[in-house]
DNA sequence: CGCGGCATTGAACACCTTCAACAGCGGTGG
DNA sequence: CCACCGCTGTTGAAGGTGTTCAATGCCGCG
């Protein structure tokens, strides 16, 4: 029964389908395997922002193992195949999978104070090329960047909700960057000819410690 | 020796002291009882943006007890008073305690996650009343609201830090709304003269309870 | 008293938004 | 097969929100 049973724990969803809504009750999580899915929030009046953004590889949302439940909506942003992980199961057998989901849960938490940087004190061409170079280390540690291109299936409109812009700020944006020779786009697939030239790291020396920045911490000591 | 060991628990820093520094492993959290707090960051050109505020009550920071480390600088924007927590004590006892800042770890995603919005979607006006109306929902839950007023030590330097404007409009914001008299100040203290005006539920329906299963709880900890 | 941090106000400017129009492209139906 | 439609991307022009620069007043504190 190996394979029915994974057949159970495979849910596909079509694009902009959702994979919980609002406030829903959550007794599982989900691991991505293809395609990409939003966390996002809309106003009253209409004005949409994505808070988070998950890629194959990722959980979908591991605090719901602490929470029970999403109070926000996720949708796919593409066709979406992923593996659902029953909380139940987890609870039972704790161990390496408690762990493999809190550090999800911080990994998200590091990533959305980046983002707080960025949409409160970065302009707009920062702002793309950070969320560009977020999502190219990202598909990198899941080994999914081949010769610097990498699948980019985000719509201007979606990236306007992740950076804070109109969608027809970001197309401007974009065409800077183009000409500027740091990006290339050929149909859903991005390509970053020099990654450096965005601060990303090349691959060998993966993390180094970056150590503070003396004149930051005077301007704040210096009361 | 009761009062030599509470003793050793306590410390006080002083206006723009750290709490932390950044990258510093962290074999303890505090439990602040007196005065706010801040984790911040610096760019390389001096912008600053504060990512979360800790007010008394707050642990700070609950993380720590998964990744062992702060990875940006705390400081204190007043005088503050903070009780340590050693997390060596914390794993060995597994119990309430690790419940609690898995707890404060999901309150500060959440707030992550609407600042996100607010940063992202919101007018000024919108993200200085968002801030006061949190400030105002947080000092309540720790029973420091008397007659819609609670103490506000930020200085609109500070604000402008938390909202990503810059202080000259902060000012003129909080000139706006003091005009159409949402908001009063009399020195460090914020009076609220119609919270509902600002989006704050009045206090009688404070939170219908989140319900989590304890249960659960419990078996997390067995991890 | 004098100094430094904080609050306040004005004027000019920049960045981003808004509105509008159009092109390319895939899908659907006549 | 082609016409049509909607979504996505692209570009221009005008306007608004928030920034920048600068000056002034206030207040607590050494």
């Amino acid at each position: 029964m190996r394979t029915e049973q994974d057949a159970q724990r495979i849910c596909q969803f079509r694009r902009h389908e959702h994979l919980a809504h609002k406030g829903e009750v959550q007794d599982k999580v989900y691991k991505l395997q293809e395609g990409w899915a939003s966390r996002y929030c809309v106003l009253p009046d209409g004005r949409r922002q994505i808070t988070a953004l998950f890629l194959p590889g990722d959980y979908c949302e591991p605090q719901w193992l602490l929470s029970g439940k999403s109070d926000l909506p996720i949708v796919a942003l593409t066709p979406v195949k992923a593996q659902t992980v029953p909380l139940a199961g987890i609870h039972a057998k704790p161990g390496d999978g408690v762990m493999k989901l809190l550090r999800g849960v911080l990994e998200a938490h590091d990533r959305q104070t980046s983002w707080i940087v960025s949409l409160g004190r970065k302009s707009a061409i920062e702002r793309v090329t950070d969320l560009l170079a977020e999502l190219f280390q990202r598909m990198r540690s899941h080994k999914q960047i081949v010769e610097n291109c990498c699948t980019m299936p985000l719509t201007q409109q979606d990236i306007a909700d992740v950076v804070g812009l109109t969608p027809v700020h970001v197309n401007r944006v974009l065409g800077d960057l183009r000409s500027r020779g740091l990006v290339r786009f050929s149909g859903k697939t991005l390509h970053l000819p020099k990654p450096e030239a965005l601060g990303i790291p090349s691959l060998s020396q993966a993390e180094a410690a970056p150590g503070r920045d003396p004149a930051a911490d005077r301007r704040i000591l210096a009361a």
